[in-house]
DNA sequence: CATGAATGAGCTTTCATTCAT
DNA sequence: AATGAATGAAAGCTCATTCAT
């Protein structure tokens, strides 16, 4: 391979990457994580169990990384998201889109990583640690809403806890009870629900 | 053995069943689901190993069985509310309270249960499953409820999904990140806005 | 095995033991340390391979095993011997005679043992640490004999080294060149030249 | 490649062995003989590690070749010496220096190869089959010094095996015991001893 | 010739399950 | 029925060697 430059060989790094991480995807979302053996990434890879070694350090690092393609297009989304400086209603529901619409692109994937059944990875890419900074994220737009007047609740972790629920339920829900629904009608209904309980008029709750 | 009745031999089945199945559970709780060897499970029960075959067909027999544990009762309740002519909304919260008070009784091996990362267990007890039977019941509540005139929704088995979403999410947040909150508190934050939520009248949906 | 008393188990849980360590002995003496897998073990002995983690933690304690069999006898031996109140250079003649006739028990492990081959033993019984210490007692010894006026050498460590040198060599030449020797042949050129190098009178030395 | 000649070609393939062999060593010495990888051979000597194998047929002939750089220069001085028509205890005394000298020089990697933990050393390289010449050559020179009346022993042999092994167990001390003694010191507690054992007049052995 | 990605045999270890007692 | 020693398939991982470029 001493003819390919530098460039081109980052690209089939990437490319070896990508098919051992889509076999290796394939075997957990259709036999589940915990069936998933190297020999058998090698076999729906196509490549000797020794190759998978040359790119990824063990086999915690192989599910690291597959969790990494689900969750680094969301959170940097969402970072963007945040950042702005759009009223915290919008970016609710903007965070309820991104989520849904992850959810259409990874499928089965998606939900196993929600589920933490990802026993096998480790920390920064834990999907239960990703689950705990996505509602550390909602609850300060909620606080910030509270703030702007918008939003009353007492409990906005409680509330952001709820919210995070809402969407993963939906998901959860096409693929194990195959429900398939537009993600815009998904999202009406549930920011119809959500809106409405968490909009009305602190006054409201005293009574 | 001819000495025990029919009767006895099966009382005896039982108790034999149920020291393996709290044994299981207690390492489940305390180690995790893939710490759980029947060589652990025979030394923390108190019998050989072997005997556990007389009891449970196989491993995932054995962890089935302790599925039923948490689920069986939780759907006993849950049935004879269904049965009962409560208004639907009641019927709602009724069934928030049993599983947010399921929960805290059994603790991390719920949300073991719930996350589904018991791989062995098999159809009638996976939790999944349990999932869709539980949303089942759930939309046909909330159908009785548009009937009935008190809801409002063009979707009961969406807005299902996310109430029972809401539920778990509450329960998972428990675990992963510690929160402590007194069930009737987490209940009255998200009957709150689940009411507010699907209470609206019709006529504000429709603008 | 519910039938076999305590006693009666412990006896076969030392045969297996001695089963499997003469198996694996026997691929060591055969092929050399590094030849030795756990397969070949197994099927040396005629066990499966799960059988031998039955009596053995993993691969390092069954060859720390292997090494305390042949170690263990001899170093009681010398206790015995340095504990007494034999004189000093008695004491070294016995010290030659164990480990010449250990060897004769022991063969080839012998001295691949004292080559310190056995890399994956580990510290107590690995062969290394186990010549330090068998030099250390000599040293003492001729330590006992210098201050009884036996003895005239000013460097005692040294003196323990080439002593041990001695004998391990005779050892290993008749693995390595299959040389035949009645070992008491061997004690008395060994001592002979050992005793009239150190029995020298000191005055003999400073000339 | 026309570009060179044949000698410039052999000299060339030369250094590369002699990079690739210097690298090999460092890590011996480092690390042990076990943590020798081909992967790590190349990576220290800076080529790929396809390039070892054009220059030897394998990791065997690689660990005989390091085993020839040490033994080589070692067994060309003692040929040397034993041609010239120095006395018999002159030549033993050079030999005992010869091989002290050269452990300082080479250090660990002497003491492994000594040791035989070079398990991949074939034949003609293997460290005990270096021994067995050794032995012989010291045979052939106490033998002669028989001959001349200046010993007296019966078994040329074993004096020979005894001779080597006062030399070796010094050595394997420096390291293992780590022990630091001027070559010069060793060699005259080693050669008193043996001076003085095998010196005697053959009357004093009959008695 | 040099390269280094690909290979796959081989390693140690675990553990659900069986079955003679 | 109860036992637990024996089993061996299966797992994750290493590394000497090959070979297309």
């Amino acid at each position: 391979m001493a003819r390919f430059s530098n460039e081109q060989k980052a690209m089939l790094d990437e490319l070896m990457q990508e098919k051992i991480c889509k076999a290796a995807t394939g075997i957990i979302v259709e036999h589940g994580i915990e069936k998933v053996t190297m020999d058998k990434v090698a076999e729906a890879a196509g490549v000797a169990k020794g190759t998978i070694y040359n790119y990824f350090k063990d086999k915690n690092q192989l599910l690291d990384t597959i969790g990494s393609i689900v969750f680094n297009p969301i959170f940097k989304r969402i970072s963007k998201l945040t950042d702005s400086n759009a009223e915290a209603l919008l970016k609710l529901e903007e965070i309820a889109r991104i989520l849904l619409e992850a959810f259409n692109r990874h499928k089965k994937l998606f939900i196993l990583l929600h589920e933490g059944r990802m026993s096998g990875m480790s920390g920064k890419n834990n999907p239960l640690e990703k689950r705990i900074q996505l509602i550390s994220i909602i609850e300060k737009i909620i606080d910030s809403g509270i703030k702007d007047g918008q939003f009353c609740t007492s409990n906005s972790l409680a509330v952001a806890e709820i919210f995070i629920g809402m969407i993963m339920s939906i998901n959860i829900s096409k693929i194990t009870a195959g429900t398939e629904r537009p993600v815009q009608e998904d999202l009406n209904t549930l920011m119809t629900i959500f809106t409405k309980g968490i909009q009305q008029k602190c006054e409201d709750a005293k009574k």
